[in-house]
DNA sequence: CGGCAT
DNA sequence: CGTAT
DNA sequence: GCCG
């Protein structure tokens, strides 16, 4: 055994108390293995726009800056150089005046690695983090007019640090903190550089899909869809083992890195049987699966979707309203009494649903109670939850969340986890998983932040199946204190991103040695997630469920100490989150 | 034929 | 039964 | 609906 690890919290908590006042100055290192003698950069003057970074980030960025740079300016004006992972100029412009960074070096993040690396100042032109800005100083520059110099656009390697360095930064970005940097233990950072996946120790044919790299899109997608039509049909009906077919068959395809062009291909694949395989060929033929054409077009299969997209009903509820002679929205709203479309009370209203089944009184509402108050309530939320949510507002969310929790609790951490994780382009809602590094913060801080952003004007609806604090005298300690809450938000009109649509959004806040675990398990996908579990149970004898990871035999607890550390435990090779996309 | 995440 | 991944 |  290596050396024994220390107790997962830390023991510095007075330390803890540093204020938000040294978020630019503060930076003290991890320890860095070999430090170069000298200052890269004696001459320049650094200014760090931290938007778009993510903590490690930050902490690594400033680290260089502060030990090469002449000075680590607190204010962009002071600064000669600026350096920002932003790489538009609408986005620079909420930290920086224009007409301020159009007179400044405006570089990437890479360009002062290199410069470090490099041992003295790169020329910037391959580093010009916003293309606007390149083109005024190019047509601003007198010396361009001759020759070429450090402000016109280099034909060799330019393209290194703005698309692809883009891509990369605007999905490593899901990790903030209301601390300085060095105000959290570096357990509950994400590691950095960060971790690769290699892609050549998976392997496509495995039955689970946590031992597949699964892309947001892949190269058969058509045929995917094609057969999640049918999988959202069994769904529909009740038929849940045949729709966990169809999801394993997709997530299967979905991992296939070829275009399929014969039934040879399939044959290797899991999942794939007597029923599918015919599926596959016909697609093969003709493009496209009658069966599901077929229930694309039957207006049951449209009737069951469009009630199942009312937040809180479900398949059983969906079929007894078909059942009942509904088929549209219209219907729907006669059925459960919204005051037509003057339903201020929802508009305005701040309202808190309990889970807990009601003592009804049994009589006024005659038996088809069942949650109607909260299913009235979801028809008036429908139009805006259906509404996707781009990467940009994901983050505007987390960060509005974060500045709240940070008035309330300093030096929490959070993570963007869900789709927004995975690399998608849009989400259907926020998932965003907390903690703090003092275990003893966490509780209660769920409610607390649910009910200042509802005193904020910013959640309007809250579902709280909060804490299973059914304080279980088993178990003792941590497990209960993993509270979460299912709520309804708003951005404040303040917010550049403000729209005025409702979203959803999820709070999970787990205690410091339980949140890679969370983050693991809220990441997804849920094919994933399920594979995963399965793996657990099948190789190792674990289960991993929403409260930690156990042995079966002896309950031994295990705490990994990074999202790695989840996959070593389970001796699976890392995986990526944007390799994670194992459903549709 | 039982299991399929929790 | 519905929700979350 | 597929797998061991």
């Amino acid at each position: 055994m290596p050396f024994k690890r220390p107790a997962p919290l830390p023991s510095q908590s007075e330390s803890q108390s540093s204020s938000s006042a040294n978020l630019l100055s503060g930076s003290s290192k991890r320890p860095r293995l070999s430090p170069p003698p000298g200052k890269a950069l004696p001459n320049v003057k650094l200014f760090i726009v931290q938007a778009k970074l993510n903590t490690s980030a930050i902490s690594e960025l400033f680290g260089l800056a502060e030990q090469h740079a002449k000075r680590l300016c607190n204010k962009p004006e002071d600064a000669d150089v600026i350096v920002t992972a932003i790489g538009m100029r609408r986005r620079l412009e909420r930290h920086i005046p224009w007409e301020l960074a159009k007179h400044k070096a405006v570089v990437t993040p890479q360009w002062l690695r290199d410069s470090v690396k490099n041992g003295s100042s790169l020329p910037y032109d391959n580093y010009i983090a916003i293309q606007d800005l390149q083109d005024t100083i190019v047509q601003n520059c007198p010396e361009c007019n001759c020759k070429p110099c450090a402000c016109s656009p280099s034909s060799t390697s330019s393209y290194a640090s703005s698309s692809l360095r883009h891509s990369q930064e605007s999905l490593a970005s899901a990790t903030s903190a209301t601390s300085p940097p060095t105000a959290i233990p570096a357990y509950l950072l994400p590691p950095s550089p960060p971790l690769e996946t290699d892609i050549t120790k998976l392997d496509y044919t495995s039955r689970y899909a946590c031992q597949r790299a699964s892309p947001l899109v892949c190269p058969n997608q058509a045929l995917v869809h094609e057969l999640d039509i049918i999988r959202q049909s069994r769904a529909l009906e009740g038929e849940v083992r045949s729709a966990l077919s169809y999801a394993r068959a997709v997530s299967a395809l979905k991992a296939y890195p070829h275009k399929i062009t014969s039934m040879k291909q399939v044959e290797k694949l899991p999942y794939i049987g007597t029923k599918i395989t015919g599926l596959v060929e016909e697609f093969i033929d003709g493009g496209h699966i009658n069966e599901a054409e077929t229930i694309r077009s039957s207006v049951r299969f449209q009737a069951l979707s469009l009630f199942s997209s009312i937040y809180g009903i479900g398949p059983t509820t969906a079929q007894r309203l078909y059942d009942l002679g509904l088929r549209s929205l219209d219907e729907l709203e006669v059925y459960y009494g919204v005051d037509s479309k003057t339903q201020t009370s929802i508009d305005s209203g701040i309202v808190e649903v309990e889970k807990e089944s009601k003592r009804r009184h049994a009589k006024d509402e005659g038996d088809e109670g069942l949650g109607d108050t909260w299913i009235k309530i979801a028809l008036g939320l429908r139009e805006d939850l259906a509404i996707k949510i781009p990467r940009d507002e994901v983050e505007e969310m987390g960060r509005v969340v974060m500045r709240e929790l940070d008035q309330l609790e300093h030096g929490c951490v959070s993570t963007i986890v869900g789709g927004y994780r995975r690399g998608k382009p849009e989400s259907s809602d926020v998932d965003m998983v907390f903690t703090h590094p003092d275990a003893s913060k966490i509780k209660g801080l769920c409610k607390r932040v649910v009910q200042r952003l509802h005193e904020g004007g910013m959640v309007s609806h809250v579902m709280h199946l909060s804490g299973f604090h059914a304080h279980n005298p088993l178990r003792t300690t941590h497990w209960d204190s993993l509270e979460k809450s299912l709520t309804v938000f708003i951005l404040p009109p303040s917010s550049t991103f403000y729209r005025g649509t409702r979203r959803r959004l999820d709070l999970i806040f787990s205690p410091p040695e339980l949140y890679w675990t969370a983050v693991v398990g809220w990441s997804g996908s849920i094919m994933f997630q399920r594979d995963l579990r399965q793996w657990a149970k099948d190789k190792h004898g674990m289960k991993f469920d929403s409260s930690g990871i156990t042995r079966r035999y002896d309950s031994k607890v295990f705490f990994p100490k990074t999202e790695k550390e989840v996959f070593d435990l389970f001796e699976l090779e890392w995986i990526d989150p944007t390799l994670r996309n194992a459903d549709a």
